[in-house]
DNA sequence: AATTCGGGGGC
DNA sequence: GCCCCAGAATT
């Protein structure tokens, strides 16, 4: 017994959990939502940064934390002021999903967030990682987080050489970190793993020897780890042409909004004409059902190159000057002023045309 | 299980 | 160029 024991807690020192935690509390960076425990804050700080970096993700945090203290100005927020705040960060859907969680958190549970995995995952923009980032952080539930820095840390440690997404790789690391969460401190532990993959266990060149976890890493022990996690290869991006005729009728432009389920939805663009090609200034196609009538075509822009995830989106801007109709109405949410336009959500290749351009 | 939803930064 | 990022929703 005497001896077991003390096997026990040798092993226990050295244990997974034990070593990361120790390097967490030494080389944890200072972010802003570490400094509470405030379900709100934390929720909002782990939307924001879904698949995207910390330091992309942080001015964003702070904008929406001064903006909307608390839950309940969120919700009470109109939608498009939400987009624009979240303009550039991408993943528009995740803005849209943020205030309808907003709106339920707020009418539904009174403004508290509910306290487990089991009911936060229903939750719109909530999934399986940001539900056990929540119950773990805010609640202490005790359950695993995996996020591509966990998958990483995860799959070069326990040396797995199946590809990544596999049912197989999947069991083996929740059943690992299931075996290893600290369940007095699981949102410490959770961190402490995101923490490692973020500034040591990293894609590229992993930095092995800064590791507490090197001597037992099956990944840094077979001289694998930088080639793990194994991943499927990617699919080939798509090309869309978009000709942007960005009609102009004395001061006022015409924009209207996406709403189709497509990138981009719910900002706002200029008139789109999406082709197999890009148009040139001086042999624009006769375009049916334009808004207004349109004159001569006053400037044409370079080719400006977007790439995407999945796309690659190859787009020209031709200004066209248009004849006075009695017809303009600025409240009709089509017609706009520069002024306007600059409060509007836009997709960074709209804002950036017509901040050098327009504005 | 596969696709699609942005944009930026590192190399 | 290519990779990946504190993933989720949809098909």
């Amino acid at each position: 017994m005497e001896f077991k024991n003390k096997k026990s807690k040798i092993s226990l020192k050295n244990s997974f959990s034990n070593l990361i935690l120790s390097w967490f509390y030494k080389n944890l960076r200072n972010l802003p939502w570490r400094n509470s425990r405030n379900p709100y804050q934390i929720w909002l700080s782990e939307i924001i940064l879904q698949q995207t970096r910390v330091n992309q993700g942080l001015p964003y945090f702070e904008k929406f934390l001064n903006q909307y203290p608390h839950i309940e100005d969120l919700a009470a927020a109109p939608e498009e002021e939400i987009l624009r705040l979240w303009q550039g960060l991408g993943y528009y859907s995740r803005a849209r999903n943020l205030h309808k969680c907003s709106k339920i958190i707020t009418d539904k549970y009174q403004g508290y967030f509910p306290e487990h995995y089991s009911s936060l995952i229903e939750l719109p923009g909530i999934g399986p990682y940001t539900a056990a980032a929540i119950a773990s952080i805010a609640f202490d539930e005790p359950v695993p987080v995996i996020d591509g820095n966990v998958l990483r840390v995860c799959s070069r440690y326990l040396g797995i050489r199946e590809e990544i997404t596999s049912p197989s790789a999947s069991h083996k690391i929740r059943e690992f970190l299931n075996a290893e969460i600290d369940r007095n401190q699981p949102g410490n532990f959770n961190q402490a793993v995101m923490e490692l993959g973020a500034l040591v266990c990293k894609p590229g060149k992993p930095e092995c020897l800064l590791c507490p976890l090197h001597t037992n890493c099956v990944g840094y022990n077979s001289g694998i780890a930088s080639e793990l996690p194994v991943k499927k290869s990617k699919n080939e991006r798509k090309s869309r042409f978009f000709n942007y005729l960005i009609l102009k009728c004395g001061n006022s432009y015409y924009l209207q909004q996406r709403n189709r389920n497509d990138i981009w939805k719910g900002l706002y663009e200029f008139f789109l004409i999406e082709s197999d090609r890009l148009y040139s200034g001086n042999s624009l196609p006769d375009i049916k059902n334009l808004p207004v009538k349109i004159g001569n075509c006053i400037y044409e822009s370079e080719i400006n190159r977007h790439v995407l995830t999945h796309q690659n989106i190859i787009a020209k801007f031709f200004i066209i000057e248009c004849a006075q109709t009695e017809g303009i109405d600025q409240s009709d949410n089509v017609w706009f002023l520069p002024q306007q336009i600059e409060r509007l959500p836009k997709p960074i290749l709209i804002d950036r045309f017509f901040q050098e351009n327009l504005f």
